[in-house]
DNA sequence: ATTTTTGTTCCATTATTTGGAACTTAATTT
DNA sequence: AAATTAAGTTCCAAATAATGGAACAAAAAT
C-alpha cells in the first residue's frame, strides 16, 4: 500500500512512528483536508485503528481537525521547520553566494539538496520580489527533471546511482521529461563530465535551468545550485554561458563549508 | 523533563509518539545541533532508549545526522511546512487583503494564529522585500507580549484565558513586557473592550505594532492582523488612527472565510 | 420512521517499546 | 604506546502501548 508518491519517505514503514508518518504524508500531500472515511480507503487499516492514529497526531499539533471533521496539517509542522529552515548550515554558508549569482544574472537562483529521490528547495532567491515566501522553498520535487537533480545525481556513486534510478516512477510533466531510466542515466553520465546540467523545460513547459552541483565532505548533503528562468529569455547559448559562473558560486559554497565545518573533523 | 520552552507543546507526554515529539522540540529548539550525549542529559532517559528512538527519528528523515555524530532538525520537516502553508485556507483568504493593508500604510503586516500559548505567524507582507523569506513565518512568539497574541487572548472566554493564562512563565524580553498574570489580564479586557491591541515595544525594543483579533466561525483559528515597525516611525498616535483600517481588515478577511467556509456547514 | 453511512469507544490479543547491562569504539591521559 | 575514561551501540526479558474486530452512537440519506 506504500503508494509513496515521490520518494521523500526513505523509511521501512514498520514501527509506530513509520506508520504514523505515513498518514501524516497522506493528509499533508493530499489537495485539501480529507475527512475521516477518505483517510480510512487510502490508508487501508481497520477504522478503530485509524481513528486513534489520527487521534494521537491532532493532539500533537501535527494534524488539526476542524469542525466538519476535516483533518489538515498541523501548523505545529510551520514551527517545527521554521527552525530547520533558520539553522541550516549549508543554507546559511550558501545565501551570499545565491545573492551574488542572482545580482550577476538578474535571474532566480535555487539551492536545494537531494532527499530520496527528491529534490529538497532550501533557498530562492529573486529578483523582483514581490513573490510569495515560501513558493518554492521546502517544496519536494522529483529528481529527474530539475537541473538541481541531474546535478545532485551525477556525484552519485554507480552503484548508488543504479539503485536510486530503479526506484524512480518516472512522470511526463512536460514533453522533454525523461520518462526511462536509460535516456536519464546517460544524461547523468554527460552531466558528470562537464560538471554541470541543464533543465530544457522538463518540469515545467517554459522553463529552463542551468545547474551546478554542490556537496559537503562528509556527503551529508548531495545537491545543487541552479538559474531559473523563462525559456524566451533564456536561450541555450545564454544558460552554456552562465554554467561558468554558476559553477563558480558552487565552488566558493564548497569551499565555504570546508571552512565553515572544517576545523571540527 | 518536559522543560516545555514556549508553550506551543499541547499534549500529554505519553505514548510513543508524544515522546518522540519531545524529542524533536529539543533538537529544533537548540540553538546548535546537539550530540548524543547532550540530548542523553536534556531529556533523562535511559541510552539505549534514546538511542532508539533518535534512530527512529533519523530513519524517517525528521532528525539528521552527521558525520560528526551531531543531530540536526531534518529537511522533511520543511516538506510538510511548505505543504501545510501553501493550502492554509485562512492564510489564502487573508493574502490579499493583508497586500492591501500594507499598500495602505507602507508597513511590514502580519498574520498569526494562536496555538498552544503561542503566536504562530503566517504570513508576512512587507513593503522594501529584499528581507529573508521564512524570516518570521512559522514562527512561535508567546502570546502575551505580541500584539496580535493579546489580540487573540482578548477573543478567549473568561474560563479559558484564565486557564492558559495561569499556565504562562512569562520572560522579560523589554522594560515594558508583561510580567504579570494581573497586568496583562486587565490589558487584554481593554483590549476585548476596545476591540485592537497595541505592541509597545514589549516584545523587542523599538519595535510596536497595531493589531486587531481575527477568527473563525468554528473557532479553528483564533489569531489576528498586525501593522509592525519601528518605533521612531510609528508614533502611538499614528498606530491608533492605522486601528481603524486594521479592523477593517480583519473584518473583510472574516467575512472572506464565511463565504468560503459557510456552505458547507 | 427506517436504513445507511459515518464516526467513536472498548478490550483481549499482539506487537513494540523499555531500560539495564554488556559490549564496541573513540578520545584522553599517563 | 598502553591504560583509562568517555561515548556510542547492541541485546533481550519485562513492561507498555498499539492493534483490530465488534459493539455502540450519531448523522445523513431514504
Amino acid at each position: 500500500m506504500n503508494s509513496n508518491g515521490d520518494g521523500i519517505t526513505q523509511a521501512r514503514e514498520t514501527g509506530t512512528l513509520g506508520k504514523l508518518m505515513v498518514l501524516l504524508d497522506l493528509v499533508t500531500h493530499a489537495d485539501a483536508p480529507l475527512r475521516f472515511t477518505d483517510i480510512l480507503s487510502l490508508a487501508g487499516q481497520p477504522r478503530g485503528t485509524l481513528h486513534r492514529q489520527l487521534s494521537h497526531l491532532v493532539e500533537e499539533g501535527l494534524l488539526e481537525l476542524d469542525g466538519d471533521g476535516r483533518y489538515s496539517p498541523g501548523l505545529r509542522l510551520l514551527d517545527f521547520a521554521a527552525r530547520s529552515w533558520a539553522r541550516n548550515e549549508f543554507r546559511l554558508i550558501a545565501e551570499p553566494h545565491l545573492a551574488a549569482l542572482q545580482q550577476a544574472t538578474g535571474e532566480t537562483v535555487h539551492l536545494g539538496v537531494l532527499r530520496g529521490s527528491s529534490i529538497i528547495y532550501l533557498d530562492k532567491v529573486e529578483g523582483r520580489q514581490s513573490v510569495r515566501m515560501y513558493s518554492q522553498i521546502g517544496n519536494a520535487s522529483p529528481c529527474y527533471c530539475t537541473g538541481v537533480g541531474k546535478a545532485a545525481l551525477s556525484l552519485l556513486a554507480p552503484e548508488s546511482l543504479r539503485g536510486l534510478v530503479a526506484g524512480l516512477s518516472f512522470t511526463r510533466f512536460t514533453a522533454s521529461t525523461h520518462v526511462s531510466a536509460e535516456t536519464l542515466l546517460a544524461e547523468i553520465r554527460e552531466i558528470a563530465d562537464r560538471g554541470y546540467a541543464f533543465d530544457c523545460e522538463e518540469h515545467e513547459a517554459g522553463i529552463r535551468c542551468v545547474a551546478a552541483p554542490v556537496w559537503s565532505e562528509d556527503r551529508t548533503f548531495i545537491g545543487g545550485i541552479s538559474i531559473t528562468g523563462p525559456a524566451y529569455r533564456l536561450s541555450m547559448e545564454l544558460l552554456r554561458e552562465w554554467a561558468v559562473p554558476v559553477q563558480l558560486a558552487a565552488e566558493r559554497i564548497m569551499e565555504g563549508m570546508r571552512i565553515r565545518l572544517g576545523p571540527r573533523r
